[in-house]
RNA sequence: GUCCCCAUCGUCUAGUGGCCUAGGACGCCGCCCUUUCAAGGCGGAAGCACGGGUUCGAACCCCGUUGGGGGCACCA
């Protein structure tokens, strides 16, 4: 029996989109649920668009969603480096391997080269992609364009054959013979290309599954040909469909911020991000829709992985995450706040925060969302909103001084009275309970919006609730 | 152009020939609850892209059309 082994191999380019961390999270949730491993690797072949900034990033995003790797950057492995750039010495092997065995030869042809007799091709009708020219070049010929300083790539020979991928999503998907063209695998300058380097990684990294996006479905048939050509079995392929925005375009810079690290500053919470992403193309197949990461692990199955594009829809993942923040324990909630508050600028008070939780956890969409609840509560800069001078502007005359001086000395200091004492002082003036709450609540909170009234006062403390309405009265 | 992938409510999906007068969730609408805002409860509107087949019977199978998307790079 073999053990399952998925990888996660991002080029990277700072913080990970969502489409990207879902093919991310489909590949870890295979592994997991298999009790395999889940290796992470970067891959970086193209590195004039690569910084250390950039792949800090991902993982910083894997970290924080949870998705630990077994092998990979910062833990290791027994496949070392995980990093293309660091991998040279094994693509220059299997380069020569792929040489000497015929199934791989230079090509001498110029970018122009190609690129006119890939419009002409085009133009007669034809099929663009490469020609094969030197395929078969003769000693001769080689020697001719060495000594015309011609620097050559290094072509793979694509076998002319009919290709299928059994793949786990898509089901049977087949290539005619001919259809795929020799490929370049080596750059001129002898730095080698995705195409190489993912197929010699999946091999000697062995990669029974590999989970990616679907735009590179076409790919496959090349990796699956280059493995076999290095004398390996190629892995089982699963090609889940690219998330796209709202307008059905795959999710791109246009869609505004879409990656992970913009939502965990919005306040969301891991929870929710792979609880959402899970759930866009894939369900357990019965009504569920809240499950724990344990539940997804459990129900996980390729195989019910939807082949059709799922669009990221912001307000599902808003639902999830305030369901998902009402069901935290206050003492988990107000510390994932305290980050927050902090950003926001303001002095937070451990106890005081952890009480007012049962205040606002259902009121907040996101963690962020505490900041404009609380800051009442945080800050005695309580400068009233438009809508809540209008407030205190119509309440009757001298109706918060006398708010003032009941709560000034009010016996028991506790939701229960001061609920009492707000009525009474609304029905001795004629308001019924929401005419005659919401000045103090204006006065109190700078807001006409705010946690429950009686019960934020009595977080707030006689002396300053006192204080507040008196200023305004 | 050519090859490949895809097509159930606005969105995510359940559905693998009769259980479907198509189920759930988000969103939306209405009502209830209610100190603001939320949350919550109840109810509602909303969908099988189109056209041909196959079959006693098609959302499910086949073909075509249309519409999206991806590949055909010395990007990944």
């Amino acid at each position: 029996m073999t053990t399952v082994r998925c990888r996660f191999a991002p080029a990277p380019s700072g913080s990970l989109h969502v489409g990207n961390v879902r093919s991310a999270l489909f590949s870890w949730l295979w592994a997991r649920h298999h009790g395999g491993a889940f290796v992470l690797r970067v891959e970086d072949t193209d590195a004039s668009r690569v910084t250390d900034e950039a792949i800090r990033g991902g993982v910083e995003d894997l970290r924080w969603l949870g998705l630990d790797w077994d092998e990979g950057p910062e833990v290791g492995g027994p496949y070392a480096p995980y990093r293309q750039s660091e991998r040279a010495d094994i693509y220059r092997a299997a380069t020569e391997d792929l040489l000497a065995s015929g199934d791989a030869y230079r090509c001498y042809c110029t970018e122009e080269e190609l690129r006119a007799r890939n419009e002409s091709a085009t133009a007669r009708g034809e099929a663009p992609g490469y020609d094969g020219t030197c395929r078969d070049l003769t000693d001769g010929e080689r020697a001719a364009h060495e000594a015309a300083g011609r620097a050559p790539t290094v072509r793979f020979l694509m076998p002319d054959q009919t290709w299928v991928v059994d793949d786990l999503v898509k089901g049977e998907v087949r290539w005619a013979a001919g259809e795929l063209r020799d490929f370049v695998i080596v750059r001129a300058d002898g730095s080698p290309l995705f195409l190489l380097a993912v197929a010699v990684d999946d091999l000697r990294m062995g990669i029974t599954h590999v989970v990616r996006g679907d735009d590179l479905l076409s790919a496959a048939p090349r990796n699956i040909a280059v493995i076999e050509a290095l004398g390996g079995t190629p892995p089982v392929y699963a090609h889940v469909p690219q998330v796209v925005g709202p307008d059905r375009k795959p999710l791109s810079k246009r869609h505004g911020s879409t990656s992970v690290e913009h939502f965990r500053e919005q306040g969301y919470l891991p929870e929710a991000m792979v609880n959402y992403l899970a759930l866009l193309g894939w369900s357990p197949g019965d009504d569920r829709e809240v499950l724990t990461r344990d539940e997804l692990v459990a129900a996980f199955d390729l195989a019910r992985v939807s082949s059709n594009p799922a669009a990221f829809d912001t307000e599902k993942l808003t639902w999830l995450n305030n369901h998902l923040i009402q069901g935290l324990e206050d003492d988990d909630l107000a510390a994932r706040c305290v980050h927050f508050l902090a950003e926001a600028g303001l002095g937070v008070d451990p106890v005081l925060l952890r009480q007012a939780m049962p205040l606002v956890k259902e009121r907040m969409k996101t963690l962020r969302e505490v900041v404009d609840l609380l800051a009442f509560l945080f800050s005695d800069d309580v400068t009233p909103n438009e809508r809540a001078t209008a407030l205190i502007a119509k309440a009757p005359e001298g109706y918060l001084k006398a708010a003032a001086d009941a709560l000034d000395v009010l016996g028991t200091w506790d939701a229960a009275h001061i609920g009492e004492q707000l009525d009474a002082l609304a029905t001795s003036a004629g308001l019924n309970r929401t005419k005659g709450w919401q000045p103090v609540r204006a006065a109190v909170t700078g807001s006409n919006v705010s946690p429950p009234l009686p019960e934020s006062l009595e977080l707030l403390g006689r002396e300053r609730t006192v204080a507040r309405i008196r200023a305004c009265a």
